[in-house]
DNA sequence: TGTACATCAGTGAACGCGCGTTCACTGATGTAC
DNA sequence: TGTACATCAGTGAACGCGCGTTCACTGATGTAC
């Protein structure tokens, strides 16, 4: 029985939509505001409905979340990749510099990891999915370092230098006293000599 | 006028000794609850007092907090401080593995310092605090690398190496499908090639 | 074509909760004479 | 030594707020006959 009335289809696709864009006000939202501080009522305001209407769509904000989350993320990955791919033959520099650069730009990602890495009691969905887009990021670094000709432990210097860039980008993201043109160029400046000492360092490995 | 008399100083006394039974609450809440996660109710009921008693003593939980955690950072400064200087002579590997194990072990700086990189809006006063300590370990790094041969850059080299080990901590702490002994000994493996990848790389800058 | 009924998106108002903070008060202790 | 007063730590109750969520309702659209 997978045979529907015309109306009915076109009935469901227009739920359909109507969903995306509760999910589209979320994700604009969370590109410019900490996690914790997107409420159900500015998600309600930003796609233009009252608060109310989102849980006919939606049973409760955790899954409003993890959806946001995943489209999300869908889209950093496949821009990654983009740029991973253009970088395919460039130096293990480039590409560092280049990720730092995206994530700067798009401080979604780091608003998810940050929400991800710290915020405890997380939907095991959500992580698991989130999971999905840092493997296959870490893909691409794997690629580079093999390239370099590391052998044994590929994905683990991937790890280390994953989570070296993400340190750059947490650790220095505050950083007092300066402003963002000078902290961009700080981090980047630490992406390089990471990405340096990494190109050279394993090479011994 | 530096006189007082002996009663008012002992007055005095007494109310630093209850203020700083409030900050001890703190800290030992911080230790076991994401930050955010701390409510002034719940600091009275652990020092044993009633929430409004605590505006006796600080304006605000911003004041309140402030002292806590720059009271937590100096011990935790301390400690590494220790930890770094029985290991002056050691390995950078080790070195690497002590700090991200003591990390593991007293979560509080870990609780500090996603706060004070993520959530926007802080303090410009705690913020420099935090500052302090930051500085203060990023002081042994730089020995540690110049012992090392590195003449250029050298604290820029020590940001990119705490950077990196801040990044471990934080990228693979929620690690899924993962208990806590396995995150441990990932972390410990991925602070090991991290280190020897600066140490081998660094040699070559 | 008209009428009675069902469905369902959408909503303003309200609920219940936890929070930081303030209020008005109590009661113990110290001080002045 | 006794009495009147000042000080101040401590408190239970309440305030005001924002939150996620639910409720009871409206009104538009589709369906049956």
């Amino acid at each position: 029985m997978d045979h529907k009335s015309t109306l009915v289809k076109l009935k469901e696709n227009e739920r359909e939509v109507r969903r995306n864009l509760i999910i589209d006000a979320s994700v604009s939202l969370f590109a410019c505001k900490p996690f914790n501080q997107v409420s159900m009522r500015d998600i309600a305001a930003e796609a233009g409905i009252s608060a109310a209407s989102i849980y006919r769509y939606f049973s409760d904000r955790d899954e409003l979340f993890v959806e946001a989350l995943y489209r999300e993320g869908k889209v950093i990955g496949k821009n990654l990749e983009k740029l991973l791919v253009e970088n395919r033959n460039a130096s293990i520099e480039k590409l560092a510099c280049d990720f730092v650069e995206y994530l700067l730009d798009h401080d979604t990602f780091f608003q998810m990891m940050t929400h991800f890495m710290i915020d405890g009691g997380i939907n095991e969905k959500s992580l698991e999915r989130f999971n999905d887009i840092e493997r296959y990021l870490l893909n691409f670094f794997d690629e580079s370092f093999t390239k370099l000709g590391v052998k044994e432990n590929v994905r683990l210097v991937s790890h280390a230098f994953f989570a070296s860039l993400n340190g750059i980008l947490i650790t220095f993201r505050n950083y007092p006293g300066r402003n963002e043109k000078e902290i961009r160029k700080h981090m980047l400046r630490l992406a390089s000599i990471t990405a340096g000492v990494f190109e050279k360092g394993v090479a011994k490995l």
